[in-house]
DNA sequence: ATTAATCTTGACCGTTCGGTCAGGTTTATT
DNA sequence: AATAAACCTGACCGAACGGTCAAGATTAAT
């Protein structure tokens, strides 16, 4: 019960976290988001995460009783962040500027946290052991408030008829992909990171042919 | 130095493996493929492996000397699966059949070696380690052969301007996603994995986009 | 200044890991 | 029938794992 927060409801002034409590927090984090993308859930240990934040292995176990309850944390933020940048979905009427604005919007994120991508990704790929209630409710009711959208603009016309929730599920699988294989784009790339010029045409090139791809262009 | 082939080399009839090493080769990649699969490689075990395949642990050791060596194995086979499905790219002279021929292949893959599919894909997230090499050569001499053939087409105006690797990208990526966020797919489809029917519809639905969206069609 | 709460950490623990090996069993060769 | 090659496996090993803990150091509250 060492972490029990009901610890700070005695004083006003400690309903907020500590600063030490709160640095420390964040510097764990930021090195578990590391560790955790560059081994897998298996292969980071503790012992990799504690060194990568410059505190010892015990210091951790003080802030994060253990290493599945770290990792969740590490998974809240990357939900938060998925959460976010699905935002954008609805910030325009028009499909063309909304689902524009959305690829754009995670092609960014991909390319700006492609850690967090790569963690997102082994924990599906591993059948999403901690996080299927979360895909069952929170992204199931997002993606079927969209796919309503989506069936509203076939039925004005707006686009052409097609399955939105295979639409959904290409823009994710291409707009991640340049985080996630990120290496064996690196090796087919004559060993280097995509620079910013290629990376903008891999963005515009997606654009264009998702969008062409379902008749809302031209 | 148990397994050295050479041993072989004395008489006629050993040059083919004895049947009891081919089937039991054959069991314990079976099994090393689903344990792989399922748990990754730092959280597969040898094990759960020999559990898998019915076996002692050690009797995996005979005939593997590490688990490196099994997994390297596991990844030589679906790297062979990978390039016969490649050349299917080269059956048709016209894009949008060599394209359509290349895009089933890939999505028919995804739903029949799933498992395959996804340690491929973790391979990739760790960084690649093991594969480094292949994905610099064999597949990027692969690559470099059809991008030609691809600038051929947009020379001769058989299809718009694009960059070619970029659509490779895409075309790997949403064929893959099938398989590697099989469990994120099956959340979101009332916790049921596609049926053949919604399958058959995603297959017909990629193939019409991508084509569409690189001004193949119409 | 005193007390209480929080933070820090080296040393340690039980478990599980990949891998080894001796010695027995089965199969192939002559 | 005898010999050799190949196969099998329970018991074992050192290393590394996640996690614990007591005791000291630091910070906050009074």
């Amino acid at each position: 019960m060492k972490n029990d927060l009901s610890k700070y409801k005695k004083t006003a002034k400690s309903v907020r976290k500590n600063q030490i409590r709160i640095n420390n927090e964040r510097r764990i984090l930021a090195a578990a988001v590391k560790i955790f993308a560059g081994y897998g859930y298996q292969g980071a240990t503790m012992r990799k995460i504690a060194e990568e934040a410059g505190l010892p292995k015990a210091n951790l176990h003080y802030y994060f009783q253990t290493k599945e309850q770290l990792y969740r944390q590490v998974l809240d933020g990357i939900f938060k962040d998925w959460l976010a940048a699905a935002n954008t979905f609805d910030e325009c009427e028009e499909p063309v500027e909304a689902l524009r604005g959305y690829i754009e919007t995670k092609m960014d994120l991909s390319r700006k946290r492609p850690l967090e991508s790569r963690i997102w990704a082994e924990e599906i790929l591993r059948g999403a052991p901690l996080i299927q209630d979360q895909l069952e409710q929170t992204l199931a009711a997002w993606l079927d408030t969209r796919v309503k959208r989506i069936t509203d603009w076939i039925n004005t016309g707006t686009i052409q008829a097609l399955n939105p929730r295979i639409l959904m599920y290409m823009i994710w699988a291409v707009t991640q992909h340049f985080a996630d294989f990120e290496s064996q784009i690196r090796a087919l790339n004559q060993q280097q990171n995509l620079s910013d010029e290629q990376f903008a045409e891999a963005k515009t090139q997606v654009v264009q042919t998702i969008l062409k791809g379902i008749s809302a262009l031209d």
